[in-house]
DNA sequence: TTGTAAGCGTTATCAA
DNA sequence: TTGATAACGCTTACAA
């Protein structure tokens, strides 16, 4: 015999969400009815609004579960990203979540720290959660491994690889090269003649070693030094020691504005003064960089059109549109008082 | 009658995955117990790894959908944040991220935007996706809203609400009082006299006013002006035209770093040298702030270990164990040139 | 220790 | 236009 509630007693009760059944009874239809409406079939109108009120009244919201055991897809993408703390990467997620909502999908993220063991482990959490279809963000995973771990469960969409090898997956990259030329160009316009490079790792570091390269071959010129950095403040302060060594360097491409950062805090540190003595240029843009002292010019990408593009092939794959092999996302150099005429 | 493969033919055929009912024919067994090797039930040892190899030889992955049909959970969490590309939030993802990882567990991530309407939907499509728990960092929905919105759905974990009615759920909340307190003294004990505020929006910008406030209270001083100010580089900028009306401050406490990078630009730009005619400290002690010119002070905040700690309530509320009410998370003031010793 | 079988809440295929 | 009903792949009593 269940004890009698006390006055004030409040019994928790853990109640069971309402399922379509519960639906069907309330409008005095079948599940087959309310699915109808629920899916957009073809319903009486009558009946329609019946099931409609009865859903209403009980809060009813269709279990994912049970859907996708039929259907076989989850209305979920997974996305990997190397680290989610990066300011680029969550602006992508941005970009993904911008075309995603509107379809009322949703994604998972998942960070591998560019470490390939955890990349692995990552995807395979992702494969195992159902996705729909997969964005890879900046992943190192080699071709064949990639398609032996994901082989025909899930579309791919790869951004920014970091390997050479080719996948068979659309792909979408930054303008690496053409950035990094236009910004090499604009110094060589402003008259700067002896310019170094601090350089970044992997694919997108050697295409903008390239786009340096090609810069200086235009114009006729001999590149000046390039040093090797990651892409973080510290391994800008680090190129800093470096750079204060070449007394004939008159200007700086930095592979990313964190870099930028570091590097102008060690010239200051040693006594050169960026945008007097020495010209900057980063690439990025982030949010800072427009506030430093002397302003940075930078080559502004728009992380976001990434995210959006990598989202839009994701549904396009899934419809079975093919979407395009290859896309380079453009560029544009935002000139700042960090790279003004030289005083040659 | 199926056509004969032609020699050199590639069949492209979306294969069905592998389901417990084929490992368990693989391996000779019945579908529970390879759920029980699943679940770490009681099978014997030869039987498991036989159960293991056939999975490891299928590729099997369980499906998340059928089992958590029957199980009732998802394996899963939601978390509502106003902005992926906030710094703090992507710290706090990650932060979440380090406790659900290890568990299997995975996260949606749905962002507001600080908008109500917004919040409500993202709210809704996390409850649909029938998420265990979830995480709301950064809320504005009222409390009524907030209990009619999810119920009993899901157990409920707040981190730095921003609104003052009080919820029935475990409450994160970061030292915003003694992180501002601490900051204020500092310039207090330099030697500043007539230290600005300026000052941020809701319930953690009340927070650090009552803090600055504090801190003077406790030294007998006046505070100085309080300009209200958003929380980005344009608002610190905005308010340097403000600061530079009165020549008599000579400190000035931001509600955060970004807010510090735009209010130095606008110093510097109005003639005033920071850490020199005037001290500036910051809040949250973002990546770029120890490499500005100068070196910015700054109160850091520790956004992962919140997360971790949400995440870690959210398991716990999970697991019936209840989680504490209310968590203040402890500031640490960072001392770098920005705030040297007042020249006085 | 293992197997049998009954759900879990949908969708989809038939009939009506 | 509607309604039965059989999957979907898993977990979990209950039996053996």
């Amino acid at each position: 015999m269940p004890s009698g509630s006390v006055s004030g007693e409040r019994i928790h009760v853990q109640v069971r969400p309402p399922t379509i059944d519960d639906v069907a009874d309330a409008a005095g239809v079948s599940t087959a009815t309310v699915s109808r409406v629920l899916n957009g079939g073809r319903v009486a109108e009558a009946t329609r609004s019946r099931v409609a009120t009865a859903m209403a009244q009980l809060g009813y919201r269709r279990n994912p579960h049970a859907r996708g055991l039929v259907t076989g897809s989850s209305g979920t993408i997974g996305v990997l990203v190397p680290d989610v703390a990066g300011p680029l990467y969550a602006q992508m997620a941005r970009g993904i979540e911008d075309v995603l909502d509107p379809l009322g999908m949703q994604f998972f993220l998942a960070t591998d720290a560019r470490n390939p063991e955890r990349s692995h482990a990552a995807l395979g959490s992702l494969l195992e959660r159902r996705v729909d279809a997969l964005i890879l963000i900046g992943n190192q995973i080699p071709s064949d491994a990639l398609r032996a771990l994901i082989g025909d469960r899930a579309p791919l969409i790869l951004v920014e690889r970091e390997t050479n090898d080719d996948v068979a997956a659309p792909t979408i990259e930054l303008d690496n090269h053409g950035g990094a030329e236009a910004a090499t160009r604009h110094l060589i316009e402003r008259g700067y003649r002896r310019i170094a490079h601090v350089a970044g790792p992997r694919r997108a570091g050697a295409a903008r070693i390239a786009g340096y390269h090609a810069a200086h071959a235009a114009a006729g010129l001999t590149a000046g030094p390039t040093i090797p950095a990651g892409f973080t403040e510290e391994s800008g302060l680090a190129a800093a020691e470096t750079l204060l060594g070449y007394d004939d360097v008159d200007a700086v491409f930095c592979i990313n504005d964190r870099v930028a950062l570091g590097l102008m805090h060690g010239l200051i540190g040693g006594g050169r003064r960026p945008g007097h003595d020495v010209a900057i240029v980063g690439f990025d843009d982030l949010p800072f960089a427009r506030y430093l002292n002397p302003p940075l010019t930078t080559v502004r990408q728009d992380a976001r059109a990434l995210g959006r593009c990598a989202a839009e092939y994701a549904i396009a794959a899934l419809e079975d549109r093919s979407p395009p092999h290859t896309t380079v996302v453009p560029t544009e150099l935002v000139i700042r008082a960090s790279s003004p005429m030289a005083r040659g």
